[in-house]
DNA sequence: TATGAATGAGCCTTCATTCAT
DNA sequence: CATGAATGAAGGCTCATTCAT
């Protein structure tokens, strides 16, 4: 149901929330090129507005302040990213878990191509020591990800693929690290240490060996 | 010869090098604390002056500006990084790949703790689109980090522990990836996935729990 | 006819006084409330129009800017302060003057405590270096109280209460300030010097303490 | 004792306390030039350093804001009230409380005229809602002004020249009132009521009528 | 007629940097 | 060489006012 009140806590403002869907389509954009760019702190609010070519008063009518701003354009990149991991993870419910994580990695590898300003700012925000609502936006997108990976453990687990020792908790924490510093190095060539994944040509086979060593892990069995 | 012109390699003036070694290390640590708390293009040069109960024009005497500052402060960052991993890495030469691999978390671990500036330094950097000589910088680094893990890869291999069909940079960035992330889990809390790395008292059986995935993967051996 | 020129003379519209009269005085309310708390300059439309939940754009169709609906706001002020002073002169006409003070301060105390608002407009105004027609808003209003005085005074002075050689000028003077300081003491309580008016319970005691001083002065006659 | 820390009380950097008096002068001129012109919400900061020919930064350099700049001023202004003050009260103090009363009038009179913006900052305060530090600062005026008149009553009571039966408070508050609105009456035209106190050639006998009112009172004995 | 999006001037404040002393 | 006063650009934000719908 619908309040007439204002919602406070709605980061959008009535006024914004009306302007045409094309409107808040480029507003949204130029707020997460810049936030994505260069952070909250560094972030400039006349530099959006020049960028949409309005005036900085309007942004300030939509939006209230840069946290405000900030909190919607976060909102809706946590938004965009559960997306595709869902479609994966249904659509692939009955295969084995190496090939649900290939099929993952491919996934998000594509959505994060499409759309790399929405991946920057949830790295940057990652390690941004101090900027509003740190905590509640941050452990959103975390818990995204990491019951994404525990749906698959599990599965794998109630179908006995797993290692019958395995540590439930160690696994995904160990899925988790991995994905993530796949989709950084696909992103930033510096986190890549050589294994060349930022090389499109190359991407299936470095990804079957990564999943080689986390299905088999490294050791020789005796 | 002393050159007309500011030699831009060298981050820290004659003036700067020439003061007494204490003073040197006190604005040393100061503007690490700014920058490892704001970043660099939120930190102030007015706030380290501050802080340090200096002429904000001695700043400028000794650095230039900001960013060589910033330079200074990583450089020497980068070098702190080095000193533990070599220890450790000469320390265990002898010993198998997972316990080389127990005692450099335990080892990073403490240094962490002991200088968490520096870590946050490091992190906060990995992901902060723009400040000067990123890539010179980071790719410094990151380095260090992967010539740690090549080295141990293939000490291991050499002595036969390895899987011998595992793709040796799929291992290092195995590794790496790991690694990084486990200390991200042990400095912020909500990146440990509910494994529990931010507990000391579950360190040790964590640390075992997720080498012994790193050792034998994930998935049972028909 | 209406003039295709705003009469600026008329603060409010036309479209404004056709409003539902109920409407009108909430309109009110709510811009007396603002200018009293925050003056003139300091005092927000935006404010206003969100207190009153309507389109910004309304009030300035109703009064045309700032300026006006202060104006309108401060004649209706205005006009309240006129009423509670003829009533009480009405009512005391046969009373000796110590009477006659004694009463209008009473009246007037009860009306501020109604009011606090109209007064506090009316102080703040007072030493509001600029703001649009002060001359006129002020003497207006000024005009009403000394014009009480004075008329309690010739009363006076046609019954022989007067001391025959009392400066009829200096009397109304003398009363209009000890008026207009009572009532700035009974408002903010620093303006009390330790006499104790703001205090409900001793206020009939201390007007009594006052009424002495001016019917009979502070020095012993010799 | 000096501290060695910075008072975060005082409202002044040693920045600006360095500057040369002359400086300081002009700046704390201009200053009070704008708060007594538009009070302190709407005094701004960027017209006083326009008007002073300074950066705008500078300020902010002297005073870290315009909370503390306002601070500053207003506190000189406070102490340039208590001198005539106090030079007046020792001067008379042998004289009969009617002469005093005269003197004291004569001599703020002459200071007010030399320094209207102290006078005008004052008021202005006195009736502004909210500004910083307002019980403070107004409460240390206040009672400059209190404790004179109600040294100069009992003084007066001491030499037997009261009336036996008044009220010592009651004096007290009845002189601060008359003497307050007489300055204002001296400041602000409308504000006299028609008796004449601003044309200074009849000051003197209006002086006299009030202080005959003061002394006497307004009723005839019977 | 009421609306409310748009505007740009202006506000307070912080900053990196310069330079005379 | 250290100092710290001076600077002006830029930042976030609020405001009165306009005008198309």
């Amino acid at each position: 149901m619908e309040s007439i009140h204002q919602n406070t806590d709605a980061p959008a403002s009535a006024t914004f929330l009306n302007l045409p869907e094309e409107k808040q389509q480029r507003v949204y954009q130029a707020a997460l090129d810049e936030f994505s760019a260069h952070g909250f702190g560094s972030a400039s609010s006349n530099r959006i507005a020049r960028a949409l070519g309005i005036a900085k008063g309007s942004l300030f009518q939509y939006f209230g302040n840069k946290e405000r701003l900030f909190h919607y354009v976060f909102d809706r990149v946590a938004g965009q990213f559960a997306e595709p991991l869902r479609s994966v993870r249904d659509a692939t419910r009955d295969e084995p878990l190496g090939q649900r994580i290939r099929e993952a990695l491919l996934t998000v590898s594509a959505f994060l191509e499409a759309h790399p300003e929405v991946y920057r700012l949830y790295t940057r925000m990652l390690f941004q020591e101090s900027f509003p609502l740190r905590e509640t936006l941050l452990s959103r997108v975390r818990s995204l990800s990491t019951k994404y990976w525990r749906s698959l453990v599990e599965d794998a687990k109630a179908r006995g693929e797993l290692r019958p020792d395995v540590d439930m908790e160690a696994a995904v924490f160990f899925l988790d690290a991995l994905m993530d510093r796949f989709f950084q190095a696909r992103t930033l060539p510096y986190m890549d240490t050589g294994f060349g994944l930022h090389d499109d040509a190359r991407l299936d086979a470095c990804i079957d060996a990564l999943v080689s060593c986390i299905e088999r892990g490294l050791i020789a069995p005796c």
